[in-house]
DNA sequence: CGACCGGTTGAGCATAATCAAAACTTGTGG
DNA sequence: CCACAAGTTTTGATTATGCTCAACCGGTCG
């Protein structure tokens, strides 16, 4: 939990594991498939080289930091693949995780010349990685670009709102249920039928860190959810929604008793 | 706390009570004093009149209903005078602030056709009103106020991760102690030199509703940090910092025994 | 004056935290 | 393939922080 100062660009033991990627060239921003996703998809095909020059791909294992807490804001990130946890912290050592980034994410916009928050990948983590003045010229001659970027901080400060309405007001057991339907995604299998699958590549320290309560109430409550049959759990790391209807009221304390 | 649906731009309760400013002229923004601290700032003296006339100000009463969580997000709003205060509701009645706008902010913006949160003046307010149209237009002619329009939204999502941090993780003291010292200001008098007042425009309902705490707790706190003399009541709405290095050392939780 | 509203204070309680230990996973090496 | 170690998750018992319920205070307004 302690955290080194840093003094140059990139913390040193994310410098020693960074790996360019194979398609790090002119065209691999017209080539990545996730650019309608992004802010990314705000330059025209034509211009994407120009993107790509601006940007490097880099592969990143899991715990590894991508923003140091107060350290210089000199690099800016997309995330391509994985989920990238952001935090702040307190000096004793708690934490508060405030987002997942997950792909299509852009993540260090700040005004200060020091972030303000940590960023640190979850699992293993694709991101392109833009300097300041990179950012700042593509925000100067790209209007859609600035307009996109608009929309997402936007965005990510109404999701901050409601994080803010379950970290105030919300039981245990609203938060729990808040977040694994936030996280659930539908998938249609031939077989199965319609399946609404939670995945957490976290683990429950962040997942407690996230919904401002310790692990073992989380545990608790995923238990208790488990043992009623709203929800049943593959692994510890993906979970299958039965109930939606009952989990949807539970997160806004509609208890169906 | 029963929210009536809204089918026209302004709320009904709020329409009555519209005045037009006495300077609502072509000059108004030229000489409106609060230009520097916002995002008006960002546009030049010659084309204020532009702006003049894309916005109405306003001004309104105490409990005067701005936004109304989940109506069609139609206008938006500069503060040129007293405090705003923004909010999420859940269906039971249970209400989180998500936090003030004070002079200078700038409030409503949302990718979402409605409104996510709620607004509401806490005392006698001003505000510039825009439409979506003018606002876009805005957008759209001025780069620079689009630019800084997105350093504010930077600047609040900082700050909400801050406010997710004290929910999360913080200390009903620690809370108390944050939101006071966030509030704080420093008046230098010529008798008293320097002095740090807090001034609490909203009711202790309001503040335990943005500290994620009960009015009780919120005011029992406040109680003991006087009672120990960290803090000097003047009236409940205003308060005097004597401690100011204590005060600090509290909201992060290195407790000074 | 009495009702009302906002704020303060007190007593008891409940939810989630803490402390502790067992169960399960995952990775490593024999 | 199994044994073992380290780390993560689950479960249990107890405690504490902040909530609930309730009474009271002081100012304001009809």
């Amino acid at each position: 939990m302690a955290l080194e100062p840093q003094t140059q660009n990139t913390p040193t033991h994310m410098r020693r594991r960074l790996v360019l990627s194979a398609g790090d060239d002119i065209s691999r921003c017209l080539l990545c498939d996730i650019r309608e996703h992004s802010v990314c998809n705000a330059i025209n095909d034509k211009e994407l080289a120009i993107l790509a020059h601006a940007s490097k791909s880099l592969s990143l294992p899991p715990g590894t930091t991508l923003v140091e807490e107060g350290s210089p804001a000199t690099a800016f990130f997309n995330v391509t693949a994985g989920t990238v946890k952001l935090f702040k912290s307190l000096p004793d050592g708690r934490r508060q995780i405030t987002g997942f980034a997950d792909v299509g994410h852009f993540l260090g916009l700040t005004n200060s010349s020091t972030y303000s928050f940590g960023a640190e990948t979850v699992d293993t983590v694709r991101v392109c990685r833009f300097s300041r003045a990179e950012l700042e010229n593509l925000l100067t001659d790209y209007p859609l670009f600035e307009r996109r970027l608009l929309a997402e901080v936007t965005d990510e400060l109404a999701q901050a709102q409601e994080q803010m309405l379950l970290l105030g007001r919300k039981t245990a057991r609203e938060r729990v249920a808040s977040f694994l339907l936030a996280r659930m995604v539908v998938h249609s299998t031939p077989e199965q039928g319609e399946e609404a699958i939670v995945s957490l590549p976290m683990t429950r320290v962040d997942i407690a860190d996230y919904l401002g309560l310790t692990i073992e109430t989380v545990s608790r409550t995923i238990s208790a959810l488990r043992r009623e049959g709203l929800i049943a759990g593959t692994d510890h790391h993906g979970i299958r929604i039965l109930a939606l209807q009952k989990l949807q009221a539970l997160t806004s304390g509609q208890e169906y008793s």
